[in-house]
DNA sequence: ATAACCGGGGACAACGTTGTCTCGCAGGTG
DNA sequence: CACCTGCGAGACAACGTTGTCCCCGGTTAT
């Protein structure tokens, strides 16, 4: 009965426009979809009626019907977005899944496995065509039936256990190992490890590398020497402060990016920073401009990404291949503090 | 007739939970949406047929037919998903958005007005509830027909112009006022400007920050020390170097976070850092490592997505009121570098 | 005992679109 | 001239779900 002025009325429909087009509605969606069997006139007439209504298709109706029922819609669930590594990482999905006209739900898991849970699962009763995760949770069978249901999965950054999907990962251990082998190049010997929490598998990972290349060298992890769990600059720097006050090490690596910038920031406190040599796991940015620069093994979260992404349509084309890892190699950037000499 | 083994069945759909059950579809229905008038028998019945065939309820069906027609979806349309600023706000607006059972889809426009177009179409074909967008284009005025037909849209870090819709802005101009202000206070009167593009609405009100506080002090700027159309740290890096090869300005004013990386790695290549002061636009990381450390006029990129995601939903929620500009306040963050004495 | 009532559960249509089928008409063929 | 062919266009059902309505059985009131 009322007649509101602005009422947000409801939007047209290929009804509505095959009403004023005067044809039938299978006619509007053979024009909206190109098929070419319309004769000219009628494409036109339907054109300029969709246009006065400012008609728009409505996509998910579209994929109910559509065979398949392919949502062009893929999930993607990360650590934090606003993290640099996550948001790499997006940036590369997102760049390979715009050129096939796919789009990107995301979302962050901040390491909370109920979070992980209750995301997947929306994310599929949304009917995504695939999913990338980077995992916080230790457990994943239930991939196994959403599998079996045609869903795809790609882990990114950590291993799923078991591996029922493909995975694509950083070299952690070989890269750790590498830049840990580059400090002890110097001849130091009395080398720190400050990282994230061991039950992160890629810090245990790095951890690995770290022992992996002393014992190489013939040397043992010092206990006093090696602080787990840090998740944030601030603890890192507290820590680092902690061991720096009493007998200095003679080299540190660090596993994390933030790890990295809280204990740089401890060496600069203290005056440090050509003294002690430092590695650090994961690029950061300004590295080259402290004095010294910071030498790290970076990753290279935009291959990570693309790697991903493309296993991911692969497996959403019909690739029915064992799940495999894929590893992505990490590359040394040599920037000074790594290869401080030794005084004397 | 083939009975392929491995075949990609379909999913199980109500229907096929109902007839396990033994109940009718409504039945389902009722049950996955936990109304309460079900027997607690057919309860069980349903929830274990549900559990047994791998179910789970397809949304986008749901959602064509339940009223409103709501996605619980938005669109979140960013300059860069890789770059600091844009994740920040993408972060913001995911953790309002997750408390209320919304999702994002999100995408990087990187500049280019075309994509902005085909973007806010797809998405708007899927139906999102909204869309926050941080503008490439210049013209708004197709917006004006989507919010007739129902569509709510906030823009965030630029105006639209005309103004059709709410948008969240830093204040540009008046932080990079009072940054310029701050360096005057040393007594530094030759005062570089490098910034980006002129033709991207923020770096212009920054370059007018910067003449404001000029003009405040009975200065003009000297061409000869203005750089426009800066874009990487690599491009800024190079002309800084220009600039303090000859005779070098007192102070210099960065408008961009890229912009200011460049030119502090000048000014260290050249060991000028004590020198010339700097205080830039945009927070940087590492910038307290740094000796001096530099002082920046920070951004709140979470409070502008925050602001921008409430916004959003008042307007989802039917908030007719006029559309407006919310400013939010920069924050001058002092480290050393804006903060130099001069000799003598 | 019968009518009115109530509450649980199912049949049916609808959301906006596309797949399938059929129909009508024009044009070519025997 | 009848028949077939082909092609453009609409009618209809279907996708998986929810809103509406109605029916059935049991309880309560008269």
């Amino acid at each position: 009965m009322l007649s509101e002025s602005a009422q947000p009325k409801d939007r047209p429909t290929m009804r509505d426009v095959a009403a004023l087009a005067g044809v039938g509605i299978k006619t509007v969606s053979r024009v909206v979809n190109g098929v070419s069997t319309v004769a000219p006139e009628l494409v036109e007439r339907v054109r300029s009626a969709a246009d006065k209504l400012g008609y728009r298709p409505n996509l998910t109706a579209a994929n109910l019907r559509r065979s398949g029922g392919r949502t062009n819609t893929i999930g993607l669930l990360l650590e934090d977005i606003g993290n640099p590594f996550s948001s790499a990482v997006f940036r590369a999905v997102e760049d390979y899944a715009r050129d096939r006209s796919v789009l990107v739900l995301a979302a962050s898991l901040d390491e909370n496995p109920q979070r992980e849970r209750e995301l997947t699962r929306k994310l599929i009763d949304r009917r995504v065509d695939g999913l990338i995760i980077m995992p916080a949770a230790q457990d994943y069978r239930y991939v196994l039936s959403e599998q079996q249901a045609g869903m795809s999965f790609v882990f990114v950054d950590r291993l799923p256990t078991p591996l029922l999907a493909d995975a694509i990962v950083s070299d952690n251990r070989g890269g750790a190992r590498t830049a840990v082998e580059h400090l002890l190049r110097t001849r130091r010997r009395r080398v720190a490890y400050f990282g994230d929490d061991m039950a992160i598998p890629t810090a245990a990972e790095r951890f690995a590398g770290f022992t992996d290349a002393l014992a190489a060298a013939g040397l043992v992890p010092d206990d006093r020497m090696v602080r787990h769990g840090l998740r944030t600059a601030e603890q890192a720097r507290r820590a680092a402060n902690d061991l720096l006050a009493g007998d200095p090490p003679e080299a540190i690596f660090t596993s994390q990016n933030l790890v990295t910038v809280g204990v740089v920031e401890a060496l600069h406190e203290r005056d440090l920073q050509h003294d002690v040599a430092i590695v650090g796991f994961d690029d950061i940015p300004f590295a080259a401009v402290l004095q010294p620069g910071i030498t790290v093994m970076a990753q290279d979260p935009a291959a990570v990404g693309r790697k991903a992404v493309s296993r991911l349509f692969d497996r959403m084309n019909g690739d029915q291949s064992p799940p495999a890892v894929h590893t992505v190699l990490t590359r040394l950037i040599v920037r000074g503090s790594g290869e401080l000499r030794l005084p004397e």
